[in-house]
DNA sequence: ATAAAACCTGGAGTTCACTCCAGGTCAAGG
DNA sequence: CCTTGACCTGGAGTGAACTCCAGGTTTTAT
């Protein structure tokens, strides 16, 4: 009635359950912030083991890689929660959350764009604080 | 006994002295956070009439824009606070203020590098949920 | 002169994104 | 069996970056 899997070695059934720790070392993410993000509703039902730890699967791992491209680039929690539940949804939902994704990458484009003339503008930055210590002595 | 300005129409002198509202409109900050700039030394030093009123001069406004280049491009707080140190020691601080900006015009280009692999992962999870819908229906 | 608008200071409140703690329960090795 | 380490829940605490008062002064337009 337990999945026998111990460490990572998934030994009969190839849904692998990953303890909490091993997540977090597999995500950088800290155990805190894993059960921090099942709270918010960004990580929903996560299964547990017949003693009530958390056993995350392969599909659980993929969401959370995701989810971190999508909050390193900006977008906002609640797009992310938003996200999340058309996921838990099923294929429904498809369209939407593709739709959402491409409304982020445009956002992210615009991003790009805006750092880029920032980039610019530190370089002139740059030489015009070389051409004050130049003559400066 | 008090410069003779009104709304940045500078008659007199050359200086000309924005009340802390015409700088938020030019900034796109807020009175607050300006008045919170100045409280954690990120902004010191802005002079005031007789009244006791904030008066930006246009040296400070040219400071306040980098500072938001700076915060847009992820400077942290710190280091912010300390170039904003070795600007008011004036010209003998000029080449470490450069090498700051130097280094975080690196610190910016990896953050770009990423930005353009998540933009490129983005794509490749828009394509798949393309292909997921297609064979969905 | 005076009312309304803008400004001042000091400090409290808010949101976000975690992080830490207390007081237990569960799991694995000897 | 027993100890030690990993995990659990609910809730409090933290730090960054603002934002919003309260109560009082200054400026500006009429």
């Amino acid at each position: 009635m337990e999945t026998p899997v111990t460490v990572a070695t998934a030994t009969t059934t190839e849904t692998l359950a990953l303890t909490i720790q091993q997540v977090a070392q597999q995500t950088g993410l800290s155990i805190d912030t894993l059960r921090y993000y099942e709270r918010i509703g960004l990580l929903e039902s996560v299964g547990r083991n017949s003693g009530g730890h958390r056993r995350y699967t392969a599909h659980d791992l993929d969401w959370i890689k995701l989810l971190l491209r999508l909050r390193d680039t900006g977008m906002p929690r609640a797009q992310m929660v938003r996200f999340a539940q058309l996921r838990r949804q099923g294929d429904a939902t498809l369209t939407e959350r593709r739709l959402m994704l491409e409304d982020h990458q445009r956002a992210l484009e615009q991003r790009l764009e805006q750092l880029h003339q920032h980039m610019a503008a530190l370089q002139q930055k740059i030489a015009r604080l070389k051409a004050r210590e130049a003559e400066h002595g």
